[in-house]
DNA sequence: ACCAAGTCTGAAACTTGTTCCAGATTAGCG
DNA sequence: CGCTAATCTGGAACAAGTTTCAGACTTGGT
């Protein structure tokens, strides 16, 4: 079966429950402690698992990071709905949402630090999940532009928002950027959505 | 003695040609495979020295990828100065600038994937090469921008530019981004200098 | 209820980055 | 030259991601 077939296979019940159970044990850890905390003999303990197990549900540590990626992307585009941003410029909206969702990922540091290490670190066999996140990504973005048919010019822009995002992400997550340059730099990108 | 004060110690020459001999023997089996494909063990035999030799000059495998990323960075640098862009306004220039070394990794994919992979994976342990090389990039577009004393604005979208560089590049090497998306998306960034 | 096919477990083995160390070599100095 | 401190070597050992597999357990169909 290839790997795309086994994703569209309907899981049983407990098949479902154990796969929120090994995700749930992933962000725990990774919570607690980062990247490096997420052990994949832990994550299997912790979710009462074989190790075999997990490797079956999630082919590598970067899979299974990513899938955790996604589910908190659901969660966060979930949650920014709620309140859509109130700036008059589509640019101010787009900023005004990447902060928020910026402020999100300040409470749980070292979650976000594991995800958006493996988010970085996937090569070409989590290509296909990498994309997933970027299409959550992309729809949280065109959203808070509040536009209905972004034009052409206005998904590269989108694109260039998104790269700057994930971009500077990181460099405030190793220390590299501080809190001004990464609302300057996510609002400088944002500019371009205007355009 | 602390990391930085070991930096400043100068070498004796065989310790540079071994340094030399190390850098030189990753660049080549990230050639030929890539970042898997760069073995500490490896490096070590192929450089001629022993392992533990390897982790005194080098303290990880990011730390190696990250240097000889700046090694390549420099030697980019000097040949993209021998021809300066052409265009007619600055945003142009960067873009004509990016493309070009973009078409000169094109050539060494492998080793582009293995710099830019240990690049972003890299943690705060390896911040001061990382940022060593982003400096060495930032210079090279504001190099291209012709511009003598950019603006603050400029630098944040100097910043925007070097984000969007390095996230497409990820994305082109992991399949999930065409030629004519990373030309666009650099286009589209390099927008903003001319703000 | 029974069978075949698929799934899960537990444990060992393998790979590669990293650490450690005892002894050999080298470099700088008087 | 001879001494001392630093560096280098070879190799073992350790850590964590990944693979493998025999046997136990589930499930869906009859």
């Amino acid at each position: 079966m290839t790997e795309e077939a086994r994703a569209a296979v309907p899981l049983t019940e407990r098949q479902e429950a154990r796969r929120r159970a090994i995700l749930r044990a992933s962000a725990e850890l990774a919570g607690r402690g980062g990247f490096d905390a997420v052990q994949m003999r832990e994550v299997a303990e912790a979710a009462d698992v074989a190790l075999g197990t997990l490797y079956r549900y999630f082919p590598s540590k970067i899979h299974l990071l990513v899938a955790v990626m996604q589910d908190q992307l659901d969660r966060l585009h979930t949650t920014l709905r709620k309140r859509p941003p109130s700036g008059e410029r589509a640019s101010e909206r787009v900023a005004e949402t990447l902060m928020r969702a910026f402020r999100a990922l300040q409470r749980e540091p070292h979650l976000a630090e594991a995800m958006v290490r493996a988010l970085t670190f996937a090569d070409r066999g989590a290509s296909a999940e990498v994309e997933a996140v970027s299409r959550r990504t992309t729809a949280i973005i065109v959203d808070a532009t509040g536009l209905d048919r972004p034009t052409a010019d206005q998904l590269c822009a989108v694109r260039v928002v998104e790269h700057t995002w994930y971009s500077v992400l990181i460099a405030w997550l190793c220390g590299r950027a501080s809190l001004d340059q990464v609302r300057a730099d996510i609002e400088t990108a944002s500019l371009l959505v205007d355009r």
